[in-house]
This record gives C-alpha cells, structure tokens and sequence, in this order.
DNA sequence: TAGGGGAACTTGTACAAACAAGCGAGCACC
DNA sequence: GGTGCTCGCTTGTTTGTACAAGTTCCCCTA
C-alpha cells in the first residue's frame, strides 16, 4: 500500500534509530542505497527528502549525506489532537468537557471560521493524572452538530470526528507563546494565578482549506514543551512580534 | 544562479502575495504551469513541494492544488539569530553582553558540545527600545576564540560568525516551554519576578553535524510568538512531555 | 614533507516518459 | 428530478538519463 519511497524512508529511520547509523555517521551514497532496494536513483532521493524534512539527516553537495539526530514519532496528527499524542507517547491521559454552548460568532470568528452560530467548548485534559491543559475551542457551524454528539468524556475528538463524519483535519496554523494563568486556568489547573502558562493557539482546516475549528490551549508550565527540527533547508516555525498596544488582551472567552 | 524550480516558487510565491491566486482559489494544474514556464513536469513539481512545505499551498490527488494562505517571510537564519530576524521584520533592535567567561565544560555540555574549555555569555536584546529577550548562550570550544573576539554590542552573533569565520549554522534542535521569571531574568526584563516567559532552548549545529552552540532564550511575555504552520505532509514540531521529576530543576548558569 | 593537481565519487538539478489513483463534471438512465 | 456511471483532467509514483557542482582522497612533484 504505501509507496516505494515511504518503504525505503522507513527502512532508513529505523536504520537510525536502531543504531546501525549513528548519530554523526554516513549514510549510504544515493547509488548504493538504490542498488540495495531495487530502486532508482529518484526514488531514493524521495525517500532521504523525507528524513531531511523531519530534520534526521543532514546534506551537502559532493558530500555524503550524516545521520544528524534520531528519529521521534512524529505526525500531523500528534500536534492537533491531545489524545493521540499522547497515546503515541505511552502517556496516561484523560478529558473531560467543563462548559460547552452555542452562540453567535463573533467579527473575528466569522473571519476565521465561517459565520453561523459557532460552538464554544472549555475542556480540561489530564495527563498521569495531573491536570495539565486548559483547552478552549470554538468549532465552526458545520462541524457543531458533530461536535455536541460526542460525550463529555471523550478522549480523541479528532479521532470521533474522523470515524463519525469522516472528516480529516490536514492543515493547522499555530501560534505559541506564554501568558499568565487567569483565575479560571488557575483553578483548574491547580496553580497560582499569574503562574505561567504555555499557549497554543491554533486554527485548523480541512484538505480543501475549510476551516474546522479554532482553539486556545494552555498547559501547565513543566508539563508539555514543543520541540522542533529545523534545517536551513525546510524551517517551518518562525517568530512572530506581537503588537505590544493590542497584545494580549483579546480573550475568546469572556466567562 | 537560483535553480530553475526556485525560481518558479519564487513566481508562484509572489502570484499568491500580490493576490493574483486568492487564499481558497486554484492554482494552475502543474501541467499548465510547465507549459508556461517552459520546464519540465518534475521541476514544476519541486517548486510546488517548496510552497506545500511552507504550508501555502495544500494539494490532494487528482484535484487541483488549492491556495492556503498568503506567505510570509520565513528563514532558518530568522528562528537561530534574533537580529536577522528582527531586521526581516523591519523592527528596531538591540543587544548588549552582560556578562562573559570562559569555563571547564560540564558533563551535559560535554555530550551536547564537546568537551573543553567552553564560553558561556549572557546578553539581552531589545526591541522597539524594549528590553524582550535574556540570551544565555554557550558556544563550544572550538568557536569561543571568534566569539570573544566580537564587540559587547554585536547585532548579530551569527552574522559575525559567518563574516568572520565562514562559520554556516545549518541544523538545529527547539524546544519551546514557558517558566516563571527568575530573580535575575526580572531584573534584566523589567518585569515581576515568577511572571510567564516564553523559553526556547537550542543547539545548533554546522552543516557536517558539528555542535556550536547551546542556548536558553527567555522572551517577555507579550513580545514574541512564535508561528508554525504545518501540513498532514510535513510537520516538525512536536509536543514533549517533560518528566515532572527532574522538571526545570537543571540550570544552565547559577549565577 | 608539504603542497598542488587531479580523478573518482557524491549530491543537486533538469528533462522525458509512463502508469496509477483520485476528483469533478457532464451524461444517460430510471 | 435524482441517481449512478463514465470520461477527461490532475496529481502521485517510478524509472531512466544526463550534466553540473562540490567533496574527498590519493598521488605526484617540488
């Protein structure tokens, strides 16, 4: 099912990971890595573009390409939802929806989402048993009625959104920056107010570029970090000045 | 001198800027644009994979890629040096040492650096005449001899290093995490002691996986975000869980 | 022994061709 | 009018070839 070069790109990051290139080493010349699995020269190029992107192997012209790290999990999947990162993690985790109603959307929602009467749902997540997550998400007027069949404790909303509606979630726009706990965070997560926080806010659409909801997430300090990969070649996150008069103080939620 | 495909990315980037292929339009099928541009196929090919992997544009079999968003200016150069970065932006910046000294390489840097006499160096950038960012940096061995070489006020560390050395900074590792304001953070951001900042750790490294550098970068809260768009395709950044034990207890400086 | 000059190797770019797989619109049929 | 199907278009995958450009390393020379 999966294509020649996914076969050889996994072949090679489990190469990595299992040691048989180590950190620092070479890896075998496109040439031979083509005659070992039958393959051409392009395909293989496809494969080692591949671990390139995620930032595995590094290259320059004339030079055999080096192992520059090992692998982690990674998927799309795994920086949207909650759940399943977590379950890829081997993590302990839970959820549970605090408040969750209707309304109108707002000037900046109907921007972002679509117009109609959005969803607004305040959910608490867990992980090791420990509250580390605040999540605030408005979904978009077409997705609601999905949304509100699910049960208070749903783990993977994604994931139920996938196997009820079909629907696939496949490109995001994230935003990351600190703020201090309100006293709604505060209380349930169990810190001080004016504790920091790590935010996550994030706009997510469908293959076809129709958006589906938009969220703010806050985790506990100590809990959760990004991490990234970048190289000179493929670098995806970039800094962002935030305008220091209007900065912070738009809240979706005013509760 | 750019290659062929970047510069039909180029073109495309710039139609999708200028408006003449709108977020949620079309673009031209590949076959179209090989045609217009008089390429190949293939290299029409690559230059659409740069747009997808900077989260433009998205595509799915057998229909027509679809215009995700506009661009935006997006670099290695701009996530690893805070001078570059803010110079794309157009902004006002600053930077001065505080504090410089050589020492013996710990245990930790010796894995993550190499092992001798390291530099550790403490600065602080501003921007917009603000004080926003507590750099503690430290360079590897090797480097430290360029690095002391450099004036207290160096805009840009990684410019420098590449004027004066040749040194390219080519790979790096981020991991981004929010803590409270230490005593000496507070006093040099101008802000209240346990108040949020938005931390970014880092090693970079040289094209042939060559440590330069390790670094604990604390931004003001309200200052700086960062962004990351990402795509089903290609996603770097990744949640970490952090062990809640050994947590944020070790500290690059005691100072 | 130190340095220069190549030769062999390796990656980067480009083109051409073919088939597979998925999408969308129009058409025929009920 | 609605449903289902077919056909053309578009993107995905793979192979093969050719040349450009940069690196590495050996050998020969001064």
């Amino acid at each position: 099912m999966a294509a020649r070069y996914e076969l050889i790109a996994d072949d090679l990051r489990e190469g990595i990971i299992s040691g048989a290139y180590p950190v620092g080493s070479q890896l075998p010349s496109e040439a031979e890595l083509a005659r070992r699995h039958g393959a051409a020269r392009g395909t293989v190029r496809q494969a080692v573009a591949v671990l390139a992107a995620e930032g595995l192997v590094g290259s320059r012209q004339g030079a055999r390409r080096i192992v520059l790290g090992a692998a982690r999990s990674q998927s799309f999947a795994e920086l949207h939802s909650f759940a399943q990162w977590a379950r890829a993690g081997g993590h302990r985790f839970g959820g549970q929806v605090i408040e969750q109603r209707r309304r109108p959307a707002s000037a900046a929602e109907t921007a972002r989402l679509g117009g109609g009467e959005v969803l607004e749902v305040l959910r608490l997540r867990t992980l090791e048993g420990e509250p580390v997550l605040v999540e605030r998400t408005v979904y978009a007027a077409w997705v609601a009625p999905d949304v509100e069949a699910l049960p208070a404790d749903c783990e993977s909303v994604t994931q139920a959104l996938y196997d009820t509606a079909g629907l696939v979630c496949a490109y995001g726009e994230h935003l990351i920056d600190a703020v201090a706990a309100g006293a709604q965070d505060a209380r349930l997560l169990g810190v001080r107010r004016g504790s920091p926080l790590l935010r996550q806010r994030r706009t997510t659409t469908t293959h076809e570029g129709r958006p589906v909801e938009s969220s703010d997430d806050r985790y506990r300090a100590g809990s959760v970090a990004f991490s990234i990969r970048n190289s000179i070649g493929a670098n995806p996150l970039v800094r962002q000045a935030i305008d220091l008069r209007s900065a912070s103080g738009e809240h979706m939620f005013e509760s």
